[in-house]
DNA sequence: TTTATAATGTGTGTAAATTACACAATAAAT
DNA sequence: ATTTATTGTGTAATTTACACACATTATAAA
């Protein structure tokens, strides 16, 4: 305890001084959409308005500001950029190489998103803002490139350690939609009765008495996902392991 | 195509104008350093010395300077504050609240580190820095428990995939030391006998053909772990699972 | 020097989970 | 009515996880 005295304690005033010198830094928030559509994984960007990566693709970014939380701020973005609401964003990683800007310093926190993209329809589509087919994304802006690849990783991880995947789906979807949206995340096939067997062995999804419409062949079996059972049972989630 | 033309093209100078303005903020790192020892894990605290929060513990950390990496800030600042150096240091998350620290906005990246406490002797004491048993932190400065808690569940997580905890043990150790290892982090116990039949199986010990010394009782093999195999086969590396 | 103690080191049977795999049923399109 | 495409289901084989017991080896105590 003497060892406190001995000790310089700062004060708030010593400590503001500090905080406010020159040791600051921009920080930004880029967000990485992920959708599912005609059976592909898709990702949303835009071109990026930075003259030095003219023509490149780039993500969902801006500077945080000071007095907004950062998962505000990536909601805000978010909000601004596209007019989504009503989803959830998760951060990822921080990247804050010094040359990672070309106007100076600024780091930037991922976030990652999974929504579903006849539900959230884009309502502003300033900077050819569009769904990119996620496989097939290279050449971006900046270091978006790595980001990008670090959420895809996050993503084909996080998917089988919690049922994200079903924010990518309609309420209503049948088995093979589900299986499709897992076999395009992590890039393999999947054998249709051993995949079925695990989702109802989980118990978490609801036949919903109806059956697909309007498909050229024997319609599947529709259901929803009980998030609430999900969220009470949550401890005893095991995972997915294909 | 067209649509380029449409679009405002911000230049550099433009671009280092919002970067330079009031829109930053202080970036700092805060480091959760593990060690093992006496069969318990353990992290490095010091006493706070911020006069907000006298007497509490606090994690190693400092701001971020503008010209330097955000990873590169996470080894100095370890260096500074502990002598420690030749370790590797994994970013975990960063938290971003506005109100998280006392003089103003402070935006932290935490890192986290395994270290074997014999062979990394600390060279600096200040601010009573020593190593806690884990499982009894409490009551920290700033939200350095929040990151702590988030740290400590990366690792429970983290060393069933990757092969981690080897850094906290000597280069030469014997099975039931590892076993120790594990059950510390993941606080429970394991079987003996499926312990030891799992990491024989993953062929990544060798064995260094001496036996313990000193014990009260019949000395263990000793071991040491197979870096340069792990890394060749890391693709194959199944993680583990207790 | 004998005995007690406290570990290490090993093998086997059982239960559980995972995988591979084939055929009947259904609706739509022709 | 037939073809086509896809849904829906069961079982055997294999792999993996788990529970468990006993002989061995060194130290410490008597």
């Amino acid at each position: 305890m003497s060892q406190i005295k001995e000790m310089n304690i700062k004060t708030l005033k010593g400590l503001q001084s500090e905080v406010q010198s020159i040791n600051r830094i921009a920080l930004s928030v880029d967000c990485v959409i992920f959708g599912f559509d005609e059976n592909k994984l898709k990702v949303l960007l835009i071109r990026s308005d930075v003259k030095k990566f003219v023509g490149k693709w780039s993500l969902l970014g801006d500077l945080v500001k000071p007095e907004e939380d950062l998962d505000s701020a990536a909601y805000r973005i978010l909000k601004q950029r596209t007019g989504l609401k009503d989803l959830f964003l998760e951060q990822v990683h921080t990247f804050g190489e010094t040359t990672r800007h070309p106007a100076g310093r600024v780091v930037s926190v991922a976030y990652c998103s999974l929504i579903n993209i006849q539900n959230h329809r884009l309502k502003i589509l300033d900077n050819e803002l569009h769904w990119h087919e996620a496989d097939k994304i290279s050449d971006m802006a900046f270091d978006h490139q790595a980001i990008f690849n670090a959420c895809y990783n996050w993503l084909q991880k996080r998917v089988q350690e919690h049922p994200l995947g079903f924010n990518l789906l309609p309420n209503k979807f049948s088995l093979r939609e589900l299986q499709n949206l897992y076999e395009a995340i992590l890039n393999k096939k999947l054998d249709r009765r051993n995949f079925r067997k695990k989702f109802f062995a989980m118990d978490f999804l609801v036949d919903m008495g109806e059956d697909e419409q309007n498909v050229p062949h024997r319609p599947g079996r529709l259901y929803k996902f009980n998030f609430e059972k999900y969220e009470k049972n949550k401890k005893k989630w095991p995972g997915i392991d294909f």
